[in-house]
DNA sequence: CACTAACGTAAGTTACGCCTTACGGAAACC
DNA sequence: GGTTTCCGTAAGGCGTAACTTACGTTAGTG
């Protein structure tokens, strides 16, 4: 259930994906769309829609010939959760650690 | 200022150096201790602890012969911040369609 | 002062990710 | 039915990121 997000982070390791999922939390658009403000081509811009998609960061909706896609924001707050659940732990145990230190000094 | 934390992103978009910052979550370690959990080679760990540290998601205090890495936790709250930014965003625009769609259908 | 442990870096190889062009298919429009 | 628009995918080139081994350095240890 999980692995499912380890792909997310991978797939936000590419600047063009962050752009393209930054321009879709604005509102939901088309692959040519995207492209043209873009400084890459439209099959590339379809591929990283790809990974997105398989790393459950975005939503397609056929609409006539075109595809709009958007966000997907089960998959970003799953990603937040796991970012806050690593912060948590991280604070605790530097807390910890400061906790052992000063009665241990 | 908020472009040191896009290469975090980067940072984190390679497994093994998300493996790393995991274990660093748990508690601070050194290169070789780290290198020994891991199927890579020591000099490996060294680079990526490197772009961990350029990205300010760890930091380095020296131990004698040994170098101790910890999480940045400041690094990690900027993460955290720009991820809810971005996800707040996306909710808005969310909520602003649902309401445009239900006043003109 | 050797000797060892722990580490960073350089050099080199390799694998993979990103991008391009080219092609084919599905839906609207005439 | 022909044409256009919009899109996904295949094939291939290419840069680079991730790894390895080899070496040099620094700090403890005897």
């Amino acid at each position: 259930m999980a692995t499912y997000v380890d792909d997310a982070w991978t797939a936000l390791g590419d600047p063009s994906r962050r752009q393209i999922l930054r321009r879709l939390a604005e509102r939901p658009c088309s692959v040519t769309e995207i492209a043209e403000e873009l400084p890459i081509s439209r099959p590339a811009v379809s591929q990283h829609l790809r990974v997105l998609k398989e790393a459950g960061l975005v939503l397609v909706r056929p609409q006539g010939t075109r595809r709009i896609y958007e966000v997907d924001l089960q998959g970003l707050a799953t990603l937040r959760e796991e970012l806050d659940q690593f912060w948590g732990r991280a604070l605790e145990n530097f807390k910890r650690l400061v906790e052992e230190e000063t009665e241990q000094p």
